[in-house]
RNA sequence: GGUGAGUUAGUCAAGUGGCCAACGACGACGGACUGUAAAUCCGUUCCCUACGGGUUCGGUGGUUCAAAUCCACCACUCACCA
């Protein structure tokens, strides 16, 4: 049982520091049912998240199950510095107000996945506002430049020349007090946040608090294209309020490798199902498409249920499988008889009507299944369906 | 502050007076094939009811019959030095 829930602990974590504490906690767990924290921070700004950010929120629920109480933190004070990992650029702040409805948005989605009796949210300007001069002052003296600049995207600007804001420096030791005042046992997060991480760890030795967290960092979930990071501005991303049927074909629409990497880092099986479905597909006796369709399942039944996911399928099917077209599709109406490469313009199926001239002629355009190849065609009155390609539809009714 | 290099379509990147709507790569889109894909192959890739027209190569002016290409100024980016 022990052994289990490491397992599932560290499937698909990319490092984790202090092992031997979080099995400690997990022994104590399973021995006496004591109970641990679990930190672990997001900004306060709109959440919007996609697939990429669940896989930290479903590492906490295994904590959860292994229990653990998360402390979900919203780092509304940090947000007005702007956490200096990666980007440069600084942050608007935000009203409290707009900080109240995020958090809420926040908890809407976020506990699709986390257990909320297990889960304290709690915002750190609470404690650090409270810090003071006197307070923030100690705090910086357990740390120096020197090893500030350790970190990599300091160390960087600071060769190159690119300015830092003495405020940047305090980002990381506000997030290790953080630690320090919520008394983590564990804290996770991403790659990216490592010397963050460590701070805590840092600052609740420095603090004798008496306890070190454990850090356990996941890796960053590739998008839809296998290669970069999933993320919006990269659009290869499968945001977790998208509509089942969009989900459900983006995730079957994943390379056959990829699959198996979001089944670790998505999916809720244990590892030894996962091993075995691995098999099935190695041996032929699993259909890799069958393996794939039951994570497209799994997954858009997390964030709508189970029927819809099972009707996105059949949707799927219908559309792309047998060539039919979709139950649903966007209605459009015009007044007058219009050019077809118009229509399809102010259809939003085509960029432009030079677009359109080109996929008529590649054959890409159908009206009523049927292809055509006329680029001066025009719709007189009736109702039509237009398709571009094998997934855009609309339908248009001209009177 | 000084010196040098650069700024080209979604991105990277050729082009250094006419044959440039601009090589190529990636991406994207379409077609074939499939398991929906991926891989592979083929095609397309500024806009416009189009064998024609219009607008592009950081910005503004200029030289020229002709400029992405030459000149001037401005803006921004980068590198080295201080």
């Amino acid at each position: 049982m022990l052994e289990e829930a490491l397992r599932e602990i560290q499937r698909g974590s990319a490092e984790i520091i202090g092992n031997e504490e979080i099995e400690k906690l997990l022994r104590a767990y399973f021995k006496d049912g004591k109970t641990y924290t679990v930190k672990a921070g997001f900004d306060p700004t709109a959440p919007d998240l996609h697939l990429g950010h669940t896989v930290l929120l479903q590492k906490l629920a295994t904590f959860q199950k292994y229990g653990a109480t998360i402390q979900f933190l919203i780092g509304d004070f940090t947000a007005q510095i702007g956490d200096p990992t990666g980007k440069s650029a600084t942050r608007k702040t935000l009203s409290a107000l707009q900080i109240q409805e995020n958090a809420k948005s926040y908890s809407e989605q976020v506990f699709k996945i986390l257990d909320a009796s297990k889960t304290t949210i709690v915002f750190n300007s609470e404690w650090i506002n409270n810090l003071g001069a006197s307070g923030l002052l100690s705090l910086t003296t357990t740390f120096n430049v020197a090893r500030m600049l350790e970190r990599d995207d300091f160390d960087k600007r600071y060769k190159s020349g690119t300015s830092i804001a003495i405020s940047e420096f305090i980002y990381p030791l506000l997030q290790g007090y953080d630690s320090v005042h919520l008394k983590s046992d564990i804290e996770i997060g991403g790659t990216d946040q490592k010397f963050n991480l460590l701070m805590g760890r840092h600052l609740q030795r420095a603090y004798e608090i008496g306890k070190e967290q454990a850090v356990l960092m996941m890796p960053i979930l590739e998008g839809l294209d296998g290669v970069q990071k999933m993320s919006k501005s990269l659009n290869n991303y499968i945001g977790v309020a998208e509509e089942p049927n969009d989900m459900f074909a983006k995730v079957l629409s994943i390379s056959d490798t990829l699959m198996w990497r979001y089944y670790e880092l998505l999916s809720t099986k244990t590892l030894s199902e996962i091993e075995a479905l691995r098999e099935g597909v190695e041996n032929n006796s699993l259909h890799p498409k069958k393996v794939k369709e039951e994570l497209a399942l799994e997954i858009t039944a997390r964030f709508h249920s189970q029927e819809l996911a099972q009707s996105a399928r059949e949707e799927f099917e219908r559309v792309h499988a047998n060539n039919e077209i979709p139950a649903d599709m966007p209605e459009y109406s015009f007044d007058e008889a219009i050019w077809i490469a118009k229509a399809l313009l102010d259809c939003n199926m085509v960029p432009s009507t030079s677009q359109a001239r080109r996929d008529i002629k590649q054959g890409a355009i159908k009206i009523n299944q049927e292809k055509i190849s006329d680029e001066q065609l025009q719709l007189g009155s009736g109702e039509y369906i237009l398709q571009v390609g094998k997934r855009k539809f609309a339908k248009v009714k001209v009177n």
